[in-house]
DNA sequence: TTATCATTCAAACGTTCGTTTTACTATTGC
DNA sequence: GCAATAGTAAAACGAACGTTTGAATGATAA
């Protein structure tokens, strides 16, 4: 009947939650209000709190829309590369570079808003908001166990709390790398068209966190300051 | 003529800071209002706006106060050890412990208030507002340029762009590392006991920090995946 | 056509925000 | 003693916030 098209299912949502990606990222969360929001998505006022019933629900939709299917395929790809070669546990850098893959793949995803979403993640590890940590903790909790598990099969020799703290060390470089890029430059002389290379990141990363994750044992209290 | 203790001077503005260092830690710059924050200080509504001129310009005050004197010491350490032994450069994990000593050093400051502010520094690389980005990028400029000499000279033979990488992953394990002291608790299994014993954690750091920084090179596009 | 349902819309709700104003108090210098 | 200054006090300012309301709209099913 008219030349207008068919309207997709849920678009409205979808464009609230795109521009609440963009936004959250730009400004935070606090910093983005409901009527910035819905105007750049081109909805009414109103339909953050029909869709979704306030903005909290709307912060923890924009994480759940992106992080339960990245973790889901962070143990897919474990799944498959234990299959692959059952009985012998994986190197460490195969497990690693599984990690850091789900996350590097969607910072090449420009458009489809992705690498807005990682750089949001990123920061959301140190939130303020309880709500929000509590919220991130338990969409990575069944991935963060996985990858214990596994780390624990390739490292047997390395003690448990040495290992729960370095995966910590490694979880940190990985989101403040992520977090931080195009922003702060505390160190001067970085090009930021390198940043963007996803291939090239992983192996850089790869390289320091495996380094940094087989590192020989802190000499308890001995060491310190000796050169 | 009365009881009444001399006033130390600038109370009023010490007790604002104090308090603002405590509530920007729990609830974030725009989650602490004026009235939470002059109530908890004991101070009247419009005293910051008198002794700082605004909520920004007091956001500014208490980085300043912490941040000048820490990157000042750490500079000094620098020139200390580089003074002892002139002609030879330094270790690369003399470099990284005498960075790590200045942060974790005020860890340990739990009553003067230290440990709020480096949970509030270790958040604030990634906040959502560029001038306080700006601010921490200024403020630690120095100590920077200081501290990538020093690499450069302890390790000619690594790549410019590589030490700035190595730099930049370093930094980012320390700053998450402070931020998420008592907050996340991402992998299971963690002490929450140990995390302020600060010389176990310098040598935990110290040990992955500098393997880190020390990593065979990356075989650029080369090896992936490839166990 | 008519009834029904989900969605959109403009307008307003009450609250809280950072800041400013104006008056008041105490201290300092002469 | 007295003017000048620095600091504190209570109250109000306009603006912006998240949310709610009730009517209008448009598609679907009977």
């Amino acid at each position: 009947m008219t030349l207008r098209a068919i309207k997709p299912q849920h678009e409205t949502r979808t464009r609230i939650l795109d521009a609440a990606e963009e936004l959250f990222m730009l400004h935070g969360f606090e910093g983005t209000s409901m009527r910035t929001l819905t105007s750049k998505a081109g909805v009414n006022l109103a339909a953050v709190n029909y869709h979704f019933g306030s903005k909290d629900a709307l912060i923890e939709a924009v994480f759940r829309r992106r992080l339960d299917p990245m973790n889901a395929a962070r143990i897919a790809d474990l799944d498959r590369l234990e299959n692959a070669a059952p009985a012998a546990a994986l190197a460490p850098e195969t497990i690693i570079r599984a990690f850091l893959g789900a996350s590097l793949a969607m910072i090449e995803d420009a458009k489809g808003g992705g690498r807005n979403f990682i750089r949001l993640l990123g920061r959301a590890y140190t939130e303020p908001s309880k709500q929000i940590r509590a919220l991130i903790g338990t969409l990575y909790a069944p991935a963060m166990a996985r990858y214990k598990a596994a780390f624990e099969r390739a490292l047997p020799e390395l003690p448990r709390d040495e290992l729960v703290w370095r995966m910590h060390f490694m979880f940190g470089t990985l989101a403040y790398t992520l977090a931080a890029t195009d922003t702060v430059q505390l160190i001067a002389g970085c090009k930021p068209e390198d940043r963007y290379d996803a291939a090239l990141l992983e192996d850089r990363l790869a390289a320091f966190l495996c380094a940094g994750l087989l590192a020989p044992l802190p000499g308890r209290h001995g060491v310190r300051k000796a050169a």
